[in-house]
DNA sequence: GTATTTATGTGTCGGTCGATACATAAATCA
DNA sequence: TGATTTATGTATCGACCGACACATAAATAC
């Protein structure tokens, strides 16, 4: 049982990638439905008539980024280094990614609606949910280390998570501004410097 | 030798400080010139006449957010406190500023035009050169630092205000998407934690 | 083949954007 | 007072926004 009717002559994936690099490099307030199908070679009627709207365009193009650019930053949470390296490794995965060659500087999640009229509330509150995610992983990963015995029990985990989150937002503006892979990967090496004393009780 | 001709009938201080709790909540691209003239209780004209563009309002607008809400902040670099305590302060100053009471939250300058279309390209470019001159800020009090021998030489002071740059710039982020000011002091008491091995040559 | 279904390209919708033209009102100077 | 200068309110400019109507083209189902 086919499809019938006539099929679409783009590629749909390839299409969406497209958006996810314009809509990265703008933002969803910066980018224009213009921009969009000429990056996409489509015209308005189709990416309307494959992607429903502007704003679940912009979803769709925040998933495949979470799916795919950014899947290697949490990602380090996953594995089996100790809790320290983890989050080192994290660090370190974010500093790269947010200069990567042919990419729109920064995160996507970080950068891509910031600020905006009421239209894009919905953008906003989209990627915001997707950063609170980030950090909920960041302390879910510390909370294994709690029982596996790394970390002592008794520490403010929501907070060291939130210090984690927020060098890695911070880095995103950073790499916006011009800084280069080494000036990132610095910050990243200082941002761990305090570990012993952010993971000890007495801090 | 008074003006000549009818007077302004508004108070143009006045009316930029409305200006710039919009710009501030809204973003540059963010905020229209029909929601600058109702906040400043004016037409559209007036504002014309009186600040020449939407830009150079803009541009105004950060100046007197840089004199006066954020004044305090930088100015934690300036007293007589050491150097660990001054770059100390400005955290725990710019965390606070950051959920002001009645205040948009965040900071204007590292939030006020992250992104947008073409036409906001000098009003991000503006903003950045402000971030720039906040770490350029930064490390002049920590070549202080090492002037007063209170840091050794040879340390890579660009690299360490980065660092600090990167977390207060994380942190307006980090509010905006809710954290509240208990959460923000606590980075960047956390963010403090790392200060004997940042700036020991060893690091 | 013919009928049906779906996607495409052209053109355009109402709305809003930033920015002004214009005539009028209100002040100072002579 | 009259002449001049400046600011105000109204109304609107062309451009662009996101979204879509419509007729046509291209595929499958029968």
């Amino acid at each position: 049982m086919n499809a019938r009717g006539r099929p679409r002559s783009f590629d749909r994936s390839v299409a969406l990638e497209r958006a996810m690099d314009v809509f990265w490099a703008r933002g969803y307030a910066g980018t224009s439905i213009s921009e969009l199908t000429e990056a996409m070679s489509i015209n308005s009627p189709s990416l309307y008539a494959a992607f429903g709207s502007k704003e679940e365009l912009f979803r769709e193009a925040v998933a495949l980024y979470v799916a795919t650019d950014d899947a290697c930053t949490l990602q380090m949470l996953e594995g089996e280094l100790t809790t320290r390296d983890s989050i080192s490794a994290m660090l370190f995965a974010s500093a790269r990614s947010c200069v990567r060659p042919d990419k729109p500087v920064g995160c996507f999640v970080v950068l891509g609606a910031t600020n905006g009229g009421p239209e894009t509330d919905a953008a906003q509150q989209f990627l915001c949910d997707q950063r609170k995610d980030m950090a909920r992983r960041i302390r879910h990963r510390l909370e294994r280390g709690v029982a596996d015995g790394e970390l002592p029990s008794g520490l403010n985990l929501e907070r060291i998570a939130a210090y984690f989150g927020t060098v890695i937002k911070g880095m995103s503006i950073e790499a916006r501004d011009g800084a280069n892979g080494e000036t990132l990967l610095s910050v990243a090496k200082s941002a761990m410097l305090g570990w012993d004393a952010l993971t000890s009780t007495q801090g």
